[in-house]
DNA sequence: TAATTACGATACGTTTCGTTTCGAAATGAG
DNA sequence: CTCATTTCGAAACGAAACGTATCGTAATTA
């Protein structure tokens, strides 16, 4: 094990964290273009040199900030799977149709694919809001309320996807009629008959 | 009518097209990340001055480099709705599961939402790829094999967007198992009864 | 108290941006 | 043909952001 106490002034919480909501803020405000190393430590107090201590590049600073701010999608208290999932879908739209959903779009599209950051990204953004509807459906199939499904990440495709499909295509309003229609539409599938 | 014919020197048609085909190598070798203006002027022979004249930013520059590339997806000569749309799903996936579908999905985040020449680019990328699948679904409403579709653009949001959502999020393949999947359970919602 | 480590501030050279300037090339008007 | 006009490619420019390095200071352990 390596529990030696490190000798010197130990690294800052709070200034990671101000330097993090600094850079959320200006994402919110003033969009992902806009958000530079320089313009974070200006506005956070927080010196160029440690933003690049803790960060490689504005974009990951930018990841960082957005896993921090980004609401963990996550009805839940309701009976029955058509109601959990429609909460579950209005809350993913209600979170992301305000400037946030961009700038997450813009922000994965710089992002470098190959980057650590970028997994922690994904597993956050994506994979973690994904959790909570594959967990509704697990659990009706377990009550008998649907057949055992056959392939729930396709079938979380078709729900969550077409939320960012509006996102980047902007040829319809992301609203909460639309989210009401995706879960039910999802309930149809996962109810049907099989052959 | 303004048909006098203009004076001095006319615009160069080379130019312009040695400066898209430059472009679009960058993407396909490099990335929508490495086009910059000044890297298509050197790798064009074309000057800046020259690039600037024709497109407001770099961004604009990848949207017209791609908008004539973009693949059409429209299947025909299948029979029945459910061979029909399979058909669609697998050349809309086969489509984007390239290199350039991944750039075009880049460039669609990355592009002002304002701009013209975006919602041109929108039109040519999601809007004409929508029209062959809404098509196929009217056209099985019109054989009677399906009732009359509630919710079309949801429906096709629930088709398409998926394949763009894992472009962006990369957390599962694309294939023609997902495309058979996709098409699969949009049957299942259009032929499901309807309470 | 001394050693160590991170901090904020600041300066630096580099890169990219978008603009501007320049002489050369290409066209229509006279 | 000659001139006026317009675009061309090349190049230089200032502004902005990059990523690095240096500095004195603050915080912590030995």
């Amino acid at each position: 094990m390596n529990d030696a106490k490190p000798r010197g002034r130990p690294p800052s919480t709070a200034a990671r964290e101000k330097a993090l909501a600094a850079a959320h803020a200006i994402l919110m405000e003033e969009g992902f273009g806009r958000l530079t190393v320089e313009a974070v430590a200006a506005r956070s107090g927080v010196g160029k040199a440690t933003l690049y201590r803790n960060w490689t590049n504005a974009c990951e600073l930018a990841m960082a900030a957005l896993i921090d701010g980004v609401p963990l999608v996550q009805a839940g208290g309701e009976t029955g799977l058509k109601a959990a999932l429609t909460a579950q879908m209005q809350a993913l739209v209600k979170a992301f149709a305000t400037t946030r959903g961009r700038q997450i779009a813009m922000t994965l599209a710089a992002a470098d694919p190959e980057s650590e950051m970028t997994r922690a990204f994904r597993n956050r953004v994506i994979l973690s809001s994904r959790e909570a509807g594959r967990n509704l459906i697990l659990e009706a199939a377990r009550r008998g309320e649907i057949p055992p499904p056959l392939d729930i990440d396709t079938l979380l495709d078709m729900a969550y996807g077409p939320v960012f499909y509006r996102i980047l295509a902007g040829h319809q309003p992301l609203n909460a009629a639309f989210a009401e229609r995706l879960a039910e539409n999802a309930v149809t599938i996962l109810t049907a008959p099989r052959p």
